[in-house]
DNA sequence: CAGTGCGTTGCACATTTGTGCAACGCTTGC
DNA sequence: GCAAGCGTTGCACAAATGTGCAACGCACTG
C-alpha cells in the first residue's frame, strides 16, 4: 500500500491533483463543504488522496478564512481534580463542534506564560477561555487588546470585552452557612487559601455575611495554596486550640478532604458527630466512601455547553442585536449535594 | 491608546509596515531571529507593532518552515489524577521549549475522535504524543502513515515508526509481589480492570509470574473501568467470600483507594493488620492521610523531560547515526514508595 | 436542429509570511 | 578623493489553500 517515502514531508493538493488527473481547484473543492464537484471527479480525487495520505492543511486554509478552528484554554493547576474535569468536559464539547483545543498552562514561571500566550495569539485562536482565577489580569488584557474573543470562567474582573461565565458562589456559600447553622453548629471556621481567587473570595464573603446576619462571627484561615496539604495544615492549627470549632466551611473540596483527615487522624474526631464539614466543587473524591463529603456541585457540563454555544452563535452579522453575545454574563447555580458530613436536622 | 477597531480582525505585517514607513520585509525581519535589521528601523517597527497590537501569524509562518510548533497530545480519561498530572507536566515542558500543546480527548464517541484526529493532522503538528493505552491502534497508524512523528507512552504496540517511552511495569509488579510475600501474605488478590491496556496487562503478568515462581496462585479480578468505583466493587466481591484474601495488588492507585474503602467501610477491616494493599502510579491521593498507600511512582517528570529531548534533538540531518532517535525505545524505572499499607517485615 | 440553461472545470488572484538576490548608501582605508 | 566592503533595504518569489469569473460541455426544449 504505502509506497510513499515514509519520513518525508506532507502531501500537497498539487500532488493529489496530478495523480488524479484534475486541476488543483478540483481537489480543493472536493474537501470544501458545499462546493460544486461532480461525483466522478470527487471519487477520483478521494482515491488519490487516500493513496497519498493527503490531509488538508488547516494552516493554509486558516489564512483565508477568518476561522482557524483553534480555541485556546488558559489555566493553572490543571492537575487538580476540578480543573482536569473542566478541561475534559470542554475539550470534548469543542471536538463535537469541530474545534480543537490548545492548552496554555500558566502554572510555570510567569515569563514562560507570557511567551506561551504570545504563541497562542500568534495562532489566531478563535477564542480564548480562561479556566481559572490565577492567570493575571494583564494576560487577559493582552488578549482583549489583540482582538481576541475572551471567555472568562469564574472570574469577576469587570472588563467590558469578554463574556463571563460565573457560578453563584455567594448564594451557595450563604446556603452552606444555613446548612451548618440548622445542624446546630455555632463555632464555625472558614477554611480558605492564600490564592485570593475571585470565586474563593466570593465564597468567603457570602458565608461571612450570612453568619453576621445570624449574629455569629467566623474566623477565616488561609493556610497556603488551595489544596489538600493546606486543608490538613489548617485543621491541625484550628483543632489544636483550646476552643475547637464544631464545623468548617472549606471553600474547596480539596481543602475539605485535608481538613477532615487532620481531624480524624491527628485528633481522632468523628465526622459529623463532633465536627460538620461542607466543601465546594463536588470533585470525585468527595463521593469516596472515606469522605462522603457534603458539598456544592460545580455545573461543569453546563459551563462547557455554554462555551460551545457562545462559539457556535458567533454570528458576526448580529453585532448589536437584542441577543448580542459580546460582553454577556451568565451565572449558573451550584446545587448542594447532601452526603454525610453534616448532621441531619 | 487603542484607536483600533476593537472587534475587527487581526493586524497584518503590511499595516505595520505602512505605519512605520518601511517595507513589509523589514517588519518580517524584525520578528525573525538572526535577520539583519538596523536598530533604528527595528525600533520604528516595534513601536508601530505595539501601537497596532500586531502579532506574527504563526499559521502563515508555518507554511514556509516545516516547524509548526504544535505538538498534539492524544489521550483518554484526562480527568484522572495520573493523566492530568502527566498532561500538566508535558504542557509545561513543551512551553519551556517554545512549543504549544493541542489536546485531543479520545474519551468521547469514536467518530468524533476520528474527526478530531483528522483535525490535528491537518494542523501539521510537529509530533503526536499518545498518552494512554486507550486510543485504538488504528488511530496511531493513521498518524504514522501521514508522516507524523509519533511518541507512545506506556504502550507496547511493536510498531516500527514511533518512539516508545515505557515504564518497567513488569519488574515493578514482581517487586510488588515480593513486598507482599515478605510481609507474610499468602492469599493475594490482583485487582485490575477491563480496560486491557498494555501497561495494566504487563503489571498483571509480572505479578502473576513472580507468584507462580514462589509457588503461589493468584486470582485476578477485573471489575469494570479503571477507577475508584471498580476497585470498590472488586473489594465488595472479593471480601464477601468465605476465604478472604490477606493482600491485594491493585494495578492502579484509584483501584486501590476503592478497594481499601470497601474493606474498611463495608467490612470494618484494618489495613495493614488484616489486609495489605499495594497500588501503582503514586497519585496525589495515595499520600493522603486516609490512605497512606504503598505504591510505585510513575516517573512523570522524566517522561515529560524525555519528550522534550526527543523534540529538541529532532535533527533531520542525523538520520541513522549512532544516536538516532527514530524508533527508539526508552524504559524508565517505577520506584516503590513505602507508606503504611504493607506491614513492615 | 439550434438555442438556452445549468453544472462543472480551470485560470488567476487572494490570504500572510520568510528569504534569496540585487541594489543602495555609508564608512573606511589607501 | 576614490574604491572597496559591508550592512541594510526592497523586490519578487515561495509556501498551500479558497474562490470569483469565464469558458466549456452536455442535456433539454422548442
Amino acid at each position: 500500500m504505502s509506497e510513499m517515502k515514509p519520513g518525508r514531508s506532507f502531501v500537497s493538493a498539487q500532488q493529489v491533483a496530478e495523480l488524479a488527473g484534475v486541476s488543483r481547484s478540483a481537489v480543493s473543492r472536493t474537501f470544501t463543504d458545499g462546493a460544486s464537484v461532480s461525483e466522478t471527479t470527487r471519487k477520483k480525487v478521494l482515491e488519490a488522496a487516500e493513496q497519498l495520505g493527503y490531509h488538508v492543511n488547516h494552516l493554509a486554509r486558516s489564512l483565508i478564512h477568518e476561522d482557524s478552528g483553534i480555541v485556546c484554554l488558559i489555566g493553572a493547576d490543571i492537575n487538580t481534580p476540578y480543573h482536569s474535569r473542566l478541561l475534559d468536559a470542554i475539550t470534548r464539547r469543542l471536538q463535537a463542534i469541530n474545534r480543537v483545543a490548545m492548552v496554555i498552562n500558566t502554572s510555570g514561571d510567569s515569563d514562560s506564560v507570557e511567551a506561551a500566550l504570545r504563541q497562542t495569539l500568534n495562532y489566531r485562536a478563535n477564542a480564548t477561555v480562561v479556566l481559572s482565577g490565577t492567570p493575571p489580569a494583564s494576560l487577559i488584557n493582552t488578549c482583549i487588546n489583540s482582538g481576541q474573543h475572551v471567555i472568562l470562567i469564574n472570574r469577576d474582573d469587570h472588563l467590558d470585552g469578554p463574556e463571563s461565565i460565573t457560578v453563584d458562589n455567594g448564594v451557595a456559600a450563604r446556603e452552606a452557612f444555613h446548612m451548618l447553622h440548622r445542624a446546630g453548629c455555632r463555632r464555625i471556621a472558614v477554611v480558605s487559601s492564600q490564592a485570593g481567587t475571585p470565586s474563593l473570595v466570593a465564597r468567603e464573603r457570602g458565608f461571612e455575611e450570612a453568619a453576621r446576619e445570624a449574629g455569629l462571627g467566623v474566623t477565616i484561615t488561609r493556610a497556603g495554596p488551595t489544596g489538600y496539604g493546606a486543608g490538613f495544615e489548617a485543621g491541625r492549627l484550628l483543632l489544636s486550640g483550646s476552643e475547637r470549632p464544631d464545623a468548617a466551611f472549606c471553600v474547596t473540596d480539596l481543602l475539605a478532604c485535608g481538613f477532615m483527615d487532620a481531624a480524624r487522624v491527628e485528633f481522632g474526631m468523628n465526622v459529623p458527630e463532633e465536627l460538620c464539614v461542607v466543601g465546594f466543587d463536588d470533585i470525585e473524591q468527595a463521593g469516596w466512601a472515606s469522605y462522603q463529603l457534603t458539598t456544592f456541585r460545580q455545573p461543569i457540563a453546563q459551563i462547557a455547553e455554554h462555551i460551545t454555544t457562545l462559539l457556535d452563535s458567533d454570528n458576526p452579522d448580529v453585532v448589536n442585536g437584542p441577543g448580542a453575545v459580546s460582553g454577556g454574563r451568565v451565572c449558573f447555580h451550584a446545587a448542594p449535594v447532601w452526603r454525610r458530613t453534616v448532621r441531619p436536622k
